[in-house]
RNA sequence: UGGGGCGUAGUCAAGUGGUAAGACACGGGACUUUGAAUCCUGGAUGCGGAGGUUCGAGCCCUCCCGCCCCAGCCA
């Protein structure tokens, strides 16, 4: 904290005006700007600049004390007007402004600049290395001059390019926009790339960690796809949550031959990839819901999940085979009729029969009702640095469906409130830290699992979607 | 057109004179009670380009090209 420092800062500005090395200057922020210079013509010296030391030593204890306005004098490094390092030309130590700070409060009206400040911090913290990004090389040797001047610890300072992320923005003042200018909820919303809004996501701490690692550090300007924090979230989330099985957009499914009346519990494993997993019981019943997406009336030749006189499994329940389909007037399909196999309980066939496909559903009778929000990347442009001042135009408009009438299993009552879990076949959710109730259950979608069907669909140029 | 950086596969990234790691993505196949996971498997005759040094160059030298940053009393 840059404040704890005021006094020595103070100090270390009074002996370098003793060295003859600072002076004040009365330029005005537009005169400094002119006798600057460019980037390809050397800056003049300022007229205050031959002031002598006494001279300069009793102004800055005036400018400390409060005697001159805001802007009409500030204290300057003595270095080249002529250096072809623009930062080396008399750079600005302090500043006067009248405004309580929010750690000070009062007691300064000169507040020291970034250049002036930063080394001596790291100096008075011992730090070895100093790391920063690209943009700050060329203050390095202001950094190192400071530090010479004064004689104190020299830390090193190294800097490195900063991440870059395709698929959304990163700098502090995109992100203030669009929280600002509401295009999420604030900067916890669950798309953000802040640390609240990953948290809120449901991101876990060694996740992040371990994708750092995995990028690596280096010099170049670079954009990290997203794909792979996505591959590290769903790397550690595959081994480390439960499952349970929720029907995102239901289908109602009448089991024809299955009695009115009966339940069953049938049990289910937690965590298939966990060999020391716990199991639970999931009940099972006449009326179910699956996916709608796992239900094609007319289905293409890859589409292998459910279709009229096709059979699958329910996924620890038992093979069901359709047979009819109900629809409204508007024709669509409102219930899909099927039989099930009463030997096929557990989800194996004794005669061997095999199935293509497995799916998720729930019991209508026992489900729970639950808001889904299916999060997404937040913008559909790849780069968009590259989108210039159009950066805004590229948001993803579907970066945020919210679902209300979804379904899941009643084991979710005993849900950990931190716990990430996996939707089988969906995607990995947990609960949201603000709107989350046991009454009014909102999850949010972590990320997606992989999607092959998905892949498939648009190698069809989606010509199939239903 | 001053100065400072950077350029190895679609995206990151090792490599520091001895004959192009790895990850993600992508393609092919196996397996599968998650179209997930897992397991095989394919891809740079080539390291921005051109010359040069060397027995040998992504690494050294020269020139060229491209991209990023700097003219706040911002950080």
């Amino acid at each position: 904290m840059p404040s704890n420092y005021f006094d020595k800062m103070y100090d270390y500005a009074v002996q370098l005006i003793n060295a003859g090395l600072a002076y004040v200057c009365d330029l005005s922020a537009d005169e400094t700007r002119e006798y600057r210079g460019t980037l390809t013509a050397p800056g003049t010296e300022s007229p205050y600049r031959k002031r002598t030391i006494e001279e300069n030593l009793d102004l800055f204890l005036r400018m400390k004390n409060g005697e001159f306005g805001d802007g009409s004098k500030v204290l300057r490094a003595k270095i080249d007007m002529t250096s072809s390092n623009i930062n080396l030309r008399d750079p600005v130590m302090y500043r006067i402004m009248h405004a309580d700070h929010p750690h000070t409060g009062n007691k300064w009206c000169i507040y020291p600049t970034y250049d002036w400040a930063h080394g001596i911090e790291d100096s008075i913290e011992k730090i070895t290395h100093s790391i920063c990004t690209l943009e700050f090389e060329d203050h390095r040797p202001l950094y190192d001059w400071f530090l010479e001047q004064l004689k104190i610890h020299h830390p090193r300072q190294i800097e490195f390019a900063r991440l870059n992320l395709t698929f959304t923005v990163l700098s502090k003042r995109k992100l203030l926009q669009l929280v600002e200018e509401k295009y999420v909820s604030g900067w916890d919303d669950p798309r953000m790339p802040t640390i609240s809004g990953l948290r809120r996501r449901g991101y876990k701490p060694e996740i992040i960690r371990n994708f750092c690692e995995k990028i690596g550090v280096s010099k170049a300007n670079s954009t990290v796809d997203f794909a792979l924090l996505e591959h590290c979230i769903r790397e550690d989330l595959n081994v480390t949550s439960n499952r349970y099985m929720g029907v995102l957009r239901p289908l109602k499914v009448v089991i024809e031959n299955y009695p009115d009346e009966k339940e069953e519990e049938l049990t289910a494993v937690n965590n298939p990839a966990d060999p020391n997993s716990s199991s639970r019981v999931v009940p099972f019943s006449k009326v179910l819901y699956i996916e709608q997406d796992d239900f094609m009336e007319n289905p293409p030749k890859d589409f292998y999940r459910l279709a009229p006189g096709r059979e699958v499994r329910l996924r620890y329940a038992y093979f069901i085979k359709c047979i009819n389909v109900i629809k409204d007037s508007n024709n669509n399909i409102i219930e899909v009729h099927c039989t099930y196999d009463p030997e096929t309980k557990g989800g194996n066939a004794p005669d061997g029969r095999k199935v293509k496909a497995t799916m998720h559903w729930v019991s209508a009778k026992h489900a729970k009702k639950i808001e889904v929000r299916l999060y997404d990347r937040l913008f559909t442009s790849e780069f968009v640095e590259n989108e210039k001042d159009n950066w805004k135009s590229c948001i993803n408009p579907k970066s945020c469906e919210v679902l209300k009438e979804s379904f899941c299993e009643p084991y979710i009552a005993n849900l950990k409130l931190d716990e990430r879990f996996q939707f089988e076949r969906l995607g990995y959710f947990c609960a949201d830290s603000k709107d989350h109730t046991i009454e009014n259950p909102v999850f949010n979608r972590i990320v997606q699992l992989k999607d092959a069907w998905e892949k498939i669909k648009k190698k069809m140029g989606n010509s199939i979607i239903n």
